[in-house]
DNA sequence: CGATAACCCGGAGCACGCTCCAGGTCCAGC
DNA sequence: GCTGGACCTGGAGCGTGCTCCGGGTTATCG
């Protein structure tokens, strides 16, 4: 077991690109990668899962900074869970907030849409000879 | 009648600020607005619906220039309603595979928030003495 | 009439989040 | 052994959508 991972794989799996992998490891969002003996990165299982939870923290639309904040609380260790915890709670309720403004300006442009839609009732067919 | 608005008051009202105002007046997405005597700018009620709009479509995440081309279809006059009527249906769509695309995520986020919980559960109270 | 605030313009700059590039190294298959 | 593809690095570049700046003009208020 403890399978690894090549670069192409993750990308696979992560639905990262390659390009970003690599950035987000500069940038201190992912631990160093191990490496095999010529250099190139081997993903452990562990680093999916941590992949895995960037993904969820972006798709929710978490900007990078919250993400690095999260993962030094995660390099340091257990004690740190509590701490994590509320960082995700936060973030759950921008999210739900973020889908609020979200359904209610869709209602809008739905109000919208209805407006055009009773135009084009009440204005029919404008290129139809009318009676013959 | 016919009130018009200026700058500051269109701030308050659109919710745009001032140079985002100009902004979208330089790349086309609002008509020229009129000017008063000196210069200054007088937005009128048209201006303000359509400033409203804007609000909607951005505010749904409707990129720049998929606006301008709704602007373009606007400016042409009434018959190309069903053109923008199909448009924001487009849109309309977008916008609710993105609202899936969230609360998948959110859920996703929230398994991850359980995850957490149950471990503090389960690990509880380190620092308190244990049995005297 | 003077001061202060609001507004004008063109253009530069910025924050974010990647994405691409050049010039090399490594490795798998024939 | 050689070739082609995957991978490496540091750093530059880019797309989006504003936001800020500087220097000047116009309006408002006491």
């Amino acid at each position: 077991m403890t399978e690894t991972f090549s670069p192409a794989q993750t990308v696979e799996i992560s639905g990262f690109s390659l390009d970003t992998l690599r950035y987000y490891e500069k940038i201190g969002l992912i631990e160093p990668v191990r490496r095999a003996a010529g250099g190139h990165r081997r993903y452990s299982e562990d680093d999916l899962g941590w992949l895995d939870m960037l993904r969820c923290l972006r798709g929710t639309g978490m900007p990078i900074a919250q993400m690095q904040n999260f993962a030094v609380l995660a390099r340091e260790g257990d004690d740190t869970v509590e701490d994590r915890l509320a960082l995700l709670e936060e973030h759950d309720a921008a999210v739900e907030a973020e889908l609020a403004r979200l359904l209610e300006q869709r209602s809008k442009v739905r109000a919208k849409i209805e407006y055009y839609r009773a135009y084009l009732a009440q204005q029919p067919a404008v290129c139809v000879p009318q009676g013959d």
